[in-house]
DNA sequence: GTCTCTGCAAAGCATTTGCATGTAC
DNA sequence: GTACATGCAAATGCTTTGCAGAGAC
């Protein structure tokens, strides 16, 4: 399922690499499947950490780069906890949800609201706005926390 | 409607600071007399060029403690526009509300959504969490962009 | 008088950029 | 062979911090 996952993710990389006319490089390969091995939530600089355990030449400003070419590719989007630094998430095969956030602890729970996306549509249109991200950040206090 | 904006924000002000027995300073209400007026969604970079043109011996380091001293207060709120720095708003004498953001021209328009709101406080409600803030940032293409 | 606040400059991060070299096509 | 991509190191930009002197209470 992780495996299916990757795969995809690979195959849209490839897809619009080709559309776009830029180059199937290993480094964006093997940056793509470590992303998508970590899980959610990823740094930046985290993903550079975990990459360098088994492909140390591979720098700083090409795993930036990476990202953003993730992000234009619709295989990942940007999300700003504002702890300091941006984090990435990977969109592919995931339903589309939003997060609420522990301020004490950082414990994060992913959820789907149907009428907020609803109601995000009809304020885009309501204004004429064509709506392309939707970033909705809850910030609370989780249950264990509260004790 | 202004002046007053201006004086309930420094009554909040003085208030915070004896109940945390802090030290009402000049620079702190020259700092929110300025933030004040000018408008929202400011930079802290902002913010302090505005004040250098006519106090230029307050330091950038005091602009930025006292940003987040108006957060603490309940002045201001932080927002994220993702644009490299963080921005403030006054929320005194203020509905809330959230922002939808054009990705070509920023052009902004601020919009309530009480249904919204409403979903916001039972999805907290459900996952036990208590609610402090909400980020909610559409962004998108305004209807001149669209053109 | 004490303790906090300020201004300055330096430090700290995250992220971007310039450039010479490498590599996909 | 020709772009485009990469790695490196330096640069940039935002924000924080350490510290000595100034100011509030």
């Amino acid at each position: 399922m992780k495996k299916e996952t990757k795969n995809l993710a690979l195959k849209r990389l490839s897809a619009y690499l080709s559309e776009k006319k830029l180059r199937a490089t290993s480094q964006r390969e093997i940056i793509l499947g470590t992303f998508i091995d970590m899980g959610k939530h990823t740094t930046a600089e985290e993903l550079y950490e975990a990459l360098k355990k088994f492909d140390s030449s591979i720098g700083h400003a090409t795993v930036y780069r990476a990202l953003r070419l993730f992000v234009d590719a619709e295989i990942a989007r940007e999300l700003n906890f504002n702890d300091g630094s941006v984090r990435y998430e990977s969109i592919v095969g995931k339903e589309p949800h939003d997060h609420i956030i522990c301020k004490k602890c950082g414990a994060m729970v992913e959820f789907l609201d149907e009428s907020i996306r609803q109601a995000q549509d009809e304020i885009a249109k309501k204004y004429g706005y064509a709506l392309k991200n939707r970033s909705h950040i809850l910030f609370g206090v989780c249950p264990k926390c509260r004790r």
